[in-house]
DNA sequence: TGTTTTTCCGTAAACGTTTACGAGAACACA
DNA sequence: TGTGTTCTCGTAAACGTTTACGGAAAAACA
């Protein structure tokens, strides 16, 4: 069916090595011949075969992206993926790479799935999601001598591997100094429950922006719980029973939030009338949600791209003539003032 | 680095040729000597090169999910289909198989991606979502000759290929059954703006309900957005601004309800106190939304299960000894009840 | 004209599998 | 003992590429 290199040497009458390297763009060919390639090539409406290609090359020309659902009993998952794959599936297909995505059970920590991919070699390198402080998967892959690439930040691993992250330690400060400057005192933090490590340098935000203003830290204010509505409806009212309860809460993410506001309306209390609530990962949720909820928007699809662009630069067999580098970036995180505040 | 065929023949003093057919549990080999194969075999950590197995064969081993980002300015994704591609993967996987996403620009059609797919023999196999009326993807693949399967329903192709959907034509009739029951008889929809199949099946059902019911169908309680928050939110104020405004709404979708539910508020309007609303596709934004919306719930990672079963039984090299089958199936949606209407 | 260099291309091996074919050994049967 | 059958395994080709190597022809140079 398809037409193979060998349809291209028999129907010009030269052989298949010529027309490879007249494909591959080599030196050593007339550049007669190589357009009569070319031209066969569409004529004939040639593409590679991909099997022989990797065979040869040894490598297998995809990017599997480790896709984590939700822990805790969530049908749904996180929106927050999807304009990233698209960045990332958009670039590394300029590459002529294909995205494969490898999802776990929810609460899986992905490690058995992850040696799977990698000792199957079904793909040159991983890129890696919701990084945990200490990413036994970060460890492996690092020992393993397998490139990745990390969306967050880990403490494991060093400094040997690309990573692109948002500054959370920042919009957990920004986020206290708001509502400080807006006369609240008693701040609470909701975050997840997981060591995940967004929620540390979040928490870490907080606190130091807390010390900032010269208020002291109140365990209290302090929940953790699953990172969807159910965990921000869970937890929610844990901290609102503190003996001097918050003016203020700050939500990990949307999805929290909106548990949260949840549980709050069902005892009284009216987000951005009777508590100011800002959120970290803002959404459309956010946006739409009555009171328009205060939150910081990421860059979702141009990180993706960007993420793809270090992986590749990191790994010898795509990095261009300049060598391969390792790039690790922090984006800032927007804030968008809204109504809830 | 990876032990290959080879290996493991030098290793147990075997032909390659033994070794294979020991692995792929051919009859014409030694019990012992198999045993012995697989016991080297994992012993030496062995796992079969899928280039080399897939040039031979002349499979890719994976399947291409087509990932169609929302229409519109829109900078979040579909949460649906996350489980939806957890089931796929998870029964794939059970066969060896990849899964890889092709994501295609907002608004595109995703003819040329997909045509790239098939040209280059990325896939064995393709699955679409969101189908249209009229499918041109559909038409491609079935002329191509390519075997593909669908998560919704279409016009186009005729029954020659696996196709899964939901009952949205039943459960638009419900809900306005249901209203109706309530004493609802100016009943909105507001379904997406493109030709997206399921939302005409909604709209049969919901017109089929209402003559059913003796009421009048009135295109002006009617009305197309994007379906996403931004959608909805633009829409809904057309619908209430006949002359005789709804006393109820359904809503194809929960972005969709969403971004109406904000309209009426800035408006005054209460959904669930002065106004009853209804979701068909549910999601944990329902749940948790005040007042919580009524809706219907798919099963969507059953459904993905389900979808790769039948698309391996459409394809003769997949299918086991009974022979390939088309199977096509429609699923209910179940209503869940709550605060909304 | 003779020698060296350059340009261009063909040959063949290699990547790791699978599988058709055939052959040797063991066995059964007459 | 001779013939036929069954088990088991080795050999080698094939899948579609890429690429090291070498050689013929053309070009450049003395």
């Amino acid at each position: 069916m398809a037409s193979s290199i060998h349809d291209l040497a028999r129907h010009l009458n030269i052989s298949i090595g010529t027309v490879s390297r007249a494909l591959n763009g080599r030196a050593d060919v007339n550049a007669d011949t190589r357009q009569r390639v070319l031209d066969a090539a569409k004529k004939l409406n040639y593409s590679p075969n991909q099997s022989g290609r990797s065979l040869r090359r040894g490598a297998t020309h995809s990017i599997a992206f480790m896709l984590q659902p939700h822990p805790g009993d969530q049908e749904y998952g996180e929106p927050f993926f999807i304009p990233f794959l698209t960045g990332l599936q958009a670039k590394l297909a300029e590459s002529g790479l294909d995205l494969i995505v490898v999802m776990g059970a929810p609460g899986d920590y992905q490690q058995e799935r992850l040696r799977r991919v990698v000792e199957t070699r079904r793909a040159d390198a991983v890129v890696l999601a919701w990084t945990r402080r200490e990413d036994e998967r970060i460890d492996y892959l690092t020992q393993a001598g397998f490139p990745f690439a990390t969306l967050g930040r880990s403490r494991s691993g060093g400094d040997s591997y690309p990573s692109l992250d948002l500054d959370f330690e920042k919009a957990g400060a920004d986020a206290v100094d708001r509502l400080v400057a807006r006369g609240h005192r008693r701040i609470a933090a909701i975050r997840p429950s997981l060591d995940l490590n967004f929620g540390y340098l979040f928490l870490a935000g907080y606190r130091k922006a807390l010390r900032r203003h010269g208020i002291e830290f109140d365990p209290e204010l302090v929940a953790d719980g699953f990172i969807n509505e159910a965990g921000g409806y869970a937890v929610t009212p844990k901290v609102m029973r503190s003996k001097d309860p918050p003016t203020a809460i700050i939500f990990n993410n949307d999805a929290m939030a909106l548990g949260g506001c949840k549980a709050l309306a069902e005892t009284g209390i009216r987000p951005g009338h009777d508590i100011a609530v800002i959120v970290i990962v803002d959404t459309p949720l956010c946006r739409y949600f009555s009171p328009a909820l205060t939150g910081f928007r990421p860059a979702l699809e141009p990180m993706g791209e960007r993420l793809a662009e270090m992986l590749l630069a990191s790994i010898p067999a795509f990095a261009g003539p300049e060598g391969a580098r390792i790039i690790r970036e922090v984006w800032p995180l927007e804030l968008i003032a809204r109504d809830s505040d």
